[in-house]
DNA sequence: CAATTATATCGCAATATACGATATAATTAA
DNA sequence: TTAATTATATCGTATATTGCGATATAATTG
């Protein structure tokens, strides 16, 4: 099996599995959730850097954020200038649908599976994960 | 393992070896571009459905992304009002970098493994494929 | 103490997005 | 054959999103 024909069966899966219904939430405000997601204690800048914009853009994306409720400031006792983000319930689960599988339809894919097809499928995730997060992790 | 950990696999994967670099793309243009690439005959009707928009919305996004050459129009043999979009190579290529991960990536993960964990991961991806057509697919 | 750093705010401008109205052409129904 | 419907394209208009320079405040560093 060919890297390409690896790569396709990953998007496959995505397109089958994930969420169709979501809010209605900005490019931006989409990105900015799933870095504070993914990493952490991230800062404005961190923000302003992983969107490629100004601090000030980024100050006022974050700032929009925390009007509707997605996300908190912490200031960071390390530094008292810096604030760092967090996800409310709210971001978490907006965050959620907007990246990843859709659970109830991995459940309803998983549970009609042998039990030995579902520990292959559950290793290979394993092993992938690991690995690339050896090779690739920052 | 759970469907919650299951899936947290699938993100971290999508988090470690999605491509990095990107064209400055609209939102609605990769959607576009995503729908094009895992759909068969995509009218300008699915794509306003696609994007809950009306269709006049929708024929303006798909001129534009014509006039930038990332699709063509070809018209539909079996209704000439009709029309079907493609994806030109250069469409291909960019919405691959919004959806995919990144093959090099992917390849040095894969060559650092052993040729039995290269096979379980391939076992897994087609297994969870082939049973998520087999439950969702349209 | 002066300079630098991190973030916040404000005013302004460009781009993205969306829709109603209208038009043209193809298809379907009467 | 004609009228009605359907699919898409175009135009004018309006709102939302996005971005930045200038400026300000406060914390940290030299």
């Amino acid at each position: 099996m060919s890297i390409q024909q690896l790569n396709e069966l990953y998007m496959n899966i995505y397109h089958q599995l994930r969420f169709t219904y979501q809010d209605k939430l900005t490019h931006q405000a989409v990105r900015i959730l799933q870095t504070i997601r993914m990493e952490e204690k991230v800062h404005v800048s961190r923000i302003a850097a992983a969107l490629g914009v100004s601090h000030n853009t980024a100050s006022e994306h974050v700032k929009r954020l925390i009007q509707k409720g997605y996300i908190l400031k912490q200031r960071d006792a390390a530094d008292e200038r810096k604030v760092y983000l967090q996800l409310t319930e709210r971001g978490t689960t907006t965050v959620k649908q907007h990246t990843e599988l859709d659970e109830g339809k991995l459940a309803v894919v998983m549970q009609s599976l042998s039990l030995e097809d579902q520990e292959t499928i559950q290793a290979g995730f394993r092993l992938l994960e690991k690995q690339a997060r050896k090779c690739f992790s920052s």
